[in-house]
RNA sequence: GCCGGUGUAGCUCAGUCGGUAGAGCACUCGCCUUGUAAGCGAAAGGUCGCGGGUUCGACUCCCGCCGCCGGCCCCA
């Protein structure tokens, strides 16, 4: 019948329903009062949208409710409506902008002139809550271009009427505006059935954001906050968030003494002995690997003239975050430091005439590079502005880099799986403003999906987002309160071997002149990064072969010094790290340190010990392994001390 | 670089109304000689981030700078 719709529920019945029929009435009528009630929003043939919406077309229907993530979402969209309502009412003349839900939570940037104090944003966050407790409803209305920008010029919301405009622009037929009480937002949607259905609100913080993102464009006031379907989910977040802050690398780093930073050279990190006995056993590690993947390591000049820059292209483009080299009286010198090795390694492979048969080669190095990052982008150790990358450039024919690109993400995948890391794989495609023919890109592009496929790796795609000189793999990971950043790198060069830059060549079999393609790559990305996102990642609480310190000898009298020592100088004569704590303090207190220090094995020796050469250690975490004797202790440290 | 917050002993933090500062832990010393997460006691430790200003007097109020923290931009 013409006046009918079916509807098909998840469970595969259907059920028919008079056309035009709001799917909440559908709901409450067709399946249960309970559900309608629970409802927050619906997923009609795929597409989330409203309660009140009618059904118009037969469609297969899901109803979201709060055990739905998809729904928690949208009542954060919600909270960001609300809020944005109660900064306008409290603070006149206030302009909206745009306020979307974010990963555990939602954001909504004003125009204002004075920024939020930390009290504004309690009594916004009060006065929030008081309108959920209002329980209004979010009414959706379809208006034309016109009347919509009519609505907000009249309001003075310069900001609405340019979204608006813009998206008039692209081609969007029919707007849609959202009220709750009197206020209007120019907005998508979906959303809830009213403000009650959003549990509780909470502000975090308000900083200043550009609009738009653009440096260039106003300063906008912007709100963080998060929203719950209850008040036990918010606590329970509010203590995953201070859980979190005790694995946070910089409160470790220094509790656990492995780096420190002085004002007289912010963003380089003082390794101290423990962070750079870190710092060595990777660099060891990833040489190892890197040399049974036939990689060659070098060093190279840690200062170029800026002759090399222009060359490179750096002068142009990069110059702003290179530190320039003056002299004592001032004057500037044609010199600066390096802020990339790839300038470097592109003259060591013009050094000498290259066949075909060098292909593919692979210059590693760790040389330090130092780039002039702004002041207010600082932070720990995941942004530095000295910093050492397991960095490498692959020379290779073209028809290599699928090759290539699968042996660089099986070693990757090798090293972030010997330490337990999840990683996500971006790949990024042609950008608009892009180098060389569309020919070498399709060429580009299909050599790396190749290697994916290859592998069954699955890559989020980023068109447009590739290096104007080629497409990219890249590696990103989360830290211990989930910001994202990225570590391991795979990016195709075709610029750096032309003749305007480094003029690269090799002969090939039919003796005539080639230009290779070159791979900047990385796996850890940055020493100083990786190891802030693994002690995060191990709260600080290393493995064996990673820990600083492996093994702390504890005596139970001073009288078992002098066997203590002998055994901490013969496992250092093997090659462990072990140290003895010859404090004058009880047993149970040299314990408690080294358990607070996160060393994986304490070892015990007394009386027993002693008589019977051996030791009684203890795991981290409080295992009482028992008595062994010293051969048999040092085979289990040599065992789980071995690089993965 | 931009917006906001913040800076007191080695660390974590108190410090009222403007009257030149205090705790716990750590460090040092002494006693204790310990069997699996803090033994007891004593002493010592500060240009209150730096530089100006206001004031009879500034950790405290004002201005500038620097560092750090949360964001924006950028990025390994």
């Amino acid at each position: 019948m013409a006046d009918q719709v079916t509807v098909t529920l998840p469970d595969g019945s259907q059920k028919s329903i008079r056309r035009g029929t709001t799917i909440h009435e559908f709901v409450k009528s067709q399946i249960g009062p309970g559900l309608a009630k629970a409802a927050v929003v619906a997923r009609l043939n795929g597409q989330e949208m409203d309660l009140a919406r009618p059904l118009l077309e037969d469609g297969k229907l899901e109803i979201l409710t709060d055990r739905n993530p998809e729904a928690l979402e949208v009542i954060r969209h919600d909270a960001a409506h609300i809020v944005a309502s109660v900064v306008q009412r409290l603070f006149p003349g206030t302009q909206v902008t745009i306020g979307p839900a974010i990963e555990d939570g939602f954001y909504y940037d004003f125009a204002k002139e004075t920024p939020f104090t930390p009290e504004d944003l309690e009594r916004i966050e009060a006065e929030a809550n008081k309108e959920i407790q209002k329980d209004l409803p979010f009414v959706r209305e379809e208006v034309s271009a016109d009347e919509a920008i009519a609505l907000f010029e009249k309001l003075g919301e310069k900001y609405k009427v340019e979204i608006v405009k813009d998206i008039v622009a692209r081609g969007a037929k029919t707007l849609t505006l959202y009220r709750h009480g009197d206020w209007v937002d120019f907005c998508l949607g979906p959303h809830g059935p009213s403000t009650g259905k959003v549990g509780v609100i909470k502000l975090l913080s308000s900083s200043g954001a550009y609009w738009r993102g653009d440096s260039r464009n106003a300063m906008l006031q912007r709100i963080y906050g998060t929203a719950f379907f209850d008040k036990k989910a918010l606590n329970e977040y509010l203590k995953r968030l201070e859980e979190a802050k005790k694995r946070d690398h910089r409160r470790l780093g220094k509790e656990l003494e492995l780096f420190q930073f002085h004002p007289a050279a912010p963003g380089a990190a003082f390794w101290l002995p423990r962070g750079t006995a870190i710092y060595t056993v990777l660099s060891n590690w990833m040489r190892k690997l890197t040399a049974e993947n036939g990689y060659q390591e070098v060093k190279t000049p840690l200062m170029f003239s800026k002759l090399l820059w222009e060359q490179s292209g750096h002068w142009g483009k990069y110059k702003e975050n290179m530190f320039l080299v003056w002299d004592s009286e001032g004057n500037e010198h044609n010199f600066s430091l390096k802020p990339m090795n790839c300038p470097s390694h592109h003259l060591m492979y013009g050094f000498k005439k290259r066949s075909y048969r060098d292909l593919p080669l692979r210059f590693s190095t760790f040389d330090p590079l130092h780039r002039n990052e702004a002041t207010g982008s600082l932070g720990g150790l995941t942004r530095v502005r000295q910093f050492s990358q397991d960095d490498a450039h692959i020379y290779a024919m073209e028809s290599q880099i699928t090759e290539e690109a699968k042996r660089f993400v099986q070693l990757l995948d090798r090293v972030y799986n010997a330490v337990g890391l999840k990683y996500a794989v971006k790949f990024s495609t042609r950008p608009v403003q892009r180098l060389g023919s569309d020919e070498m890109w399709d060429r580009a592009e299909a050599a790396l999906k190749g290697a994916l496929d290859a592998l069954g790796l699955q890559a989020e795609h980023k068109p447009g987002e590739g290096a104007f000189y080629g497409p990219k793999l890249d590696f990103d990971v989360s830290d211990s309160i989930g910001r994202k950043w990225q570590l391991g790198t795979f990016q195709v060069d075709y610029l750096a071997p032309s003749p305007d830059r480094f003029d690269l060549t090799y002969v090939g079999e039919d003796n005539a002149e080639h230009r290779p393609v070159v791979i900047h790559r990385a796996i850890y990305g940055s020493f100083e990064r990786f190891i802030a996102i693994l002690i995060e990642h191990f709260a600080g609480a290393f493995p064996v072969w990673l820990a600083p310190v492996q093994a702390t000898i504890v005596t139970v009298a001073d009288r078992h010094l002098d066997y203590a020592r002998a055994m901490r100088d013969r496992l250092r004569a093997r090659g462990f790290r072990v140290e003895l704590d010859e404090r004058n303090m009880t047993l149970n207190a040299r314990i408690r340190e080294a358990q607070i220090h996160k060393i994986p094995f304490t070892l015990v020796v007394g009386d027993r010990e002693v008589a019977d050469k051996g030791v009684s250690p203890r795991r981290y975490g409080g295992e009482d392994l028992k008595f062994m004797s010293a051969e048999a202790f040092e085979e289990l440290l040599a065992k789980e001390a071995a690089l993965p």
